[in-house]
DNA sequence: AATTAAATTTAGACAAATCTAAAAAATTGT
DNA sequence: ACAATTTTTTAGATTTGTCTAAATTTAATT
């Protein structure tokens, strides 16, 4: 597989990721930052390896070859993303790129060592999960603090409300993006709740609590 | 710079790291498992970049500019090797294919972290310098123990006489390729020596010294 | 249902990196 | 020194991935 027959299968692998319909040739070229005919090439050399199916001016879906290939670069960059955070102190906001980069080295014995050496992670720095050798991964869902139950664990990676003042508090408070918490006891009189940082555990209001969202593993 | 253009640069290193003459478009083609008519327009695409001084029929040389371009790449290389055998276990000769991929990543961030993480090492796997990023770093030289002085140090990189016999006995005393060694003691009377290894020291005689190869770098 | 608009594909061209086969320059041997 | 051999370069073709511009198909609108 050359890299670009790569970059195309993970940009075909996210489009359809949600909306589990054929992706269109304008979509792929908008997120490959290419043109519409160059896509409709790629489109068919990667159809007839068949990894993908493909019907003319109708869109493209991954076959279950294309999916393993799919899942396999992306446990790839998920993993780099850890080494990257846990290991060299990159922020989780600047290892996008480099990941990128590294997702194409082709090794497997390098990515079972890498992984051991990690300590079998199953979530990147988002939160997002990481797909073990087989191509099998646990979903997740976004989800508001206060959504969840006690007990409940994820990633920081998002929020309602921007607002100056609500970040100020964050800060304050020492949360940030990519910070794992887990809800540790919930008040029912005003809804607020103890939550555990790396730093100790605080307590929010509900009112915070409704404005962080979590990415939370299904574990099964 | 492209993937290709870098294996060019240090290919054409490689060649002239010791005799200093002008490299030919033969050896290089070799060396690259390409045809001469390639190397031909390659070599003029590097010339236009002022990465190599070229003349024709006459044979190329790295420009400084290019000198520096391969000691990036070499440095990365180095550096990679040390993460793979000291960070994920690989063995000192499984390291270097994984390596020519590696080196190829395009990030300054993520070589000062390694360098770093890895305590700014000063040779690879093995025995070999690895250029500071400016470029600079120390000459090595191979040495048999027995040429050594007390105190000098080293990575065990070859033999002299490869009979099982001499394998066997290495094996036996746990001494294999890729092992830093010391010299601590030597006795005048019979020229035995004795080494500190990672398992402790040991004390070889005189013929063992004279067949084992040790890579120094010149410290300065 | 017909026309217009949008999306998609085709056709033809281009740059990068390679190749084969032929021509040109340099080297070697006598 | 000059013929033969080797090395190197040129010329023209190929593959991969891209592009523009034109043609075609599908979708939307009235």
């Amino acid at each position: 597989m050359t890299l670009s027959e790569e970059d195309y299968i993970k940009a075909i692998y996210h489009l359809s990721e949600f909306n589990s319909k054929l992706v269109a040739t304008n979509s792929i070229a908008e997120q490959m930052k290419t043109k519409p005919s160059s896509v409709t090439d790629m489109v068919k050399k990667l159809s007839e390896k068949s990894l993908v199916h493909y019907k003319k001016y109708q869109g493209v879906s991954l076959s279950e070859k294309g999916r393993l290939v799919a899942l396999s670069i992306i446990r790839k960059h998920r993993l780099w993303e850890v080494f990257l955070v846990d290991k060299l102190n990159f922020s989780w906001d600047e290892v996008h790129v480099v990941a990128e980069q590294l997702e194409h080295i082709k090794s497997d014995a390098l990515i079972d060592k890498l992984d051991a050496h990690l300590g079998f992670p199953k979530v990147d720095p988002h939160g997002d999960p990481i797909p073990n050798k087989e191509g099998v991964f646990s979903k997740s869902v976004k989800k508001l603090i206060s959504e969840l139950p006690v007990g409940g664990e994820g990633v920081c990676v998002g929020v309602n409300d921007s607002s100056a003042a609500f970040l100020k508090f964050l800060d304050k408070n020492k949360i940030a993006l990519g910070d794992t918490f887990k809800i540790l006891e919930r008040e029912e009189f005003d809804g607020s709740v103890t939550i555990s940082t790396r730093a100790g555990s605080i307590r929010i209001s509900k009112q915070i609590a409704s404005n962080l969202f979590l990415e939370i593993v299904d574990e099964e």
